[in-house]
DNA sequence: AACTCGGGGGA
DNA sequence: TCCCCAGAGTT
């Protein structure tokens, strides 16, 4: 075993010396600021999808200061999009935490760097190697699956189990005296050669000793034990309109797109029709809403567990009334300073509100 | 230990 | 359609 983990391991780093042509903004960074932000951009999130966002925040965010004295909804309205919104919020506490508790100076040691909002073992340990140079060894997707290939473990890796024994064997791997080359150089590889589909096996310099290429499992490897069950939820939504004025509110509760805004929400399990939800919606704002409605059609967004059908039900109000308890009236036109769902969004690159 | 959190891209 | 992506926090 300790033969192919050395195997492993110098194969790894010759490639990447010889052969790896991957570039990206972040790569070779030292500042631990940026490449935080980069780590957090990236949680579940391809490289290509965050590229955009890590070159907005560190172009209007070039330090930690800057960020941490951000007002919120500023550094929401930039992440518009980037989607799981928890990571902003936590992104935004751990800022202001390194500001006041850490002077600005960004903790140089793993167990400190785990302490802050949003960062796990993965970001801590990228975070520990790249800009401290501590070994610690990355554990992504990426890693996950190199591993489970190259050694052929087939225990599934989303249990306590599996995550226990690839993290072992990952930092194992790890050559302590060069981490931040080995762990980009694994990520690489990984995104790069050993892909999730049709993985570059005839290219690979690990195939001569790659279980899962020697016994055919590449493409079983490797293992999930859950399956993903994807629920329908339908969204309607009063944009209810007056003086060129709308109805938005900050998403409560524990639900999906927490921190983002939407119009008044009406969920049911079912479709149904526009006077119904209208009628629903009384509940909502307190009063009887009065005026003309225009349905727009159905907008389709999906989600990993669920997949959200929205309809908007565009109300012209005969007169003002008070905006319901957590609700604001925000002109039409400043709607661009607020961060939205993309489905939202969708209905609002179609329905040109601002007309009206 | 199981759930939940977005949005996009590739086959 | 289904799976996966530089995971983390909550229940």
């Amino acid at each position: 075993m300790n033969n192919n983990h050395q195997f492993f391991s110098s194969q790894l780093l010759s490639w990447n010396r010889d052969s790896n042509q991957r570039t990206m903004p972040w790569k070779g960074e030292k500042d631990p600021y940026k490449i935080w932000l980069s780590e957090i951009m990236l949680q579940q999130t391809r490289v290509e999808q965050g590229r955009a966002y890590y070159e907005a925040f560190t172009s209007k965010y070039p330090t930690v200061f800057d960020l941490a004295a951000a007002p919120d909804e500023e550094v929401f309205r930039l992440w518009q999009g980037l989607g799981y919104y928890a990571r902003c919020k936590n992104m935004l506490a751990a800022a202001r935490s390194i500001v006041h508790d850490y002077n600005g100076i960004f903790p140089n040691d793993y167990h400190t760097i785990t302490t802050l909002k949003g960062i796990g073992s993965y970001t801590a340990a990228a975070i520990a190697s790249f800009a401290f140079n501590l070994p610690y060894a990355v554990l992504d997707g990426n890693v996950y699956r190199v591993l489970a290939r190259f050694f052929g473990i087939d225990t599934p890796i989303d249990t306590t189990e599996g995550k226990k024994i690839f993290s072992e064997t990952a930092q194992n791997l790890l050559p302590v005296n060069k981490p931040a080359v080995y762990n980009q150089a694994i990520m690489d590889f990984g995104a790069v050669v050993c892909k999730p589909q049709q993985p570059n096996c005839l290219e690979c310099p690990l195939a001569t000793k790659c279980i899962a290429f020697l016994t055919n499992q590449v493409n079983k490897l490797p293992l999930k034990s859950k399956k993903l069950t994807v629920k329908n939820r339908y969204f309607f939504y009063i944009v209810a309109i007056y003086n060129q004025q709308v109805l938005i509110q900050k998403r409560p509760g524990k639900d999906i797109w927490q921190n983002l805004h939407e119009f008044i929400p009406v969920e049911s399990p079912e479709i149904l029709p526009a006077q119904t939800i209208l009628e629903q919606s009384r509940e909502i704002v307190g009063t009887v809403v009065n005026g003309s409605f225009t349905l727009s059609p159905l907008f389709k967004q999906k989600l990993t567990h669920q997949t959200i059908h929205a309809q908007f039900i565009r109300l012209a109000l005969k007169s003002r009334i008070q905006a319901p308890q957590g609700f604001q009236w925000v002109p039409l036109n400043s709607l661009d300073n607020y961060a939205f769902p993309k489905i939202i969004l969708d209905y609002l690159q179609n329905n040109q509100l601002q007309l009206l």
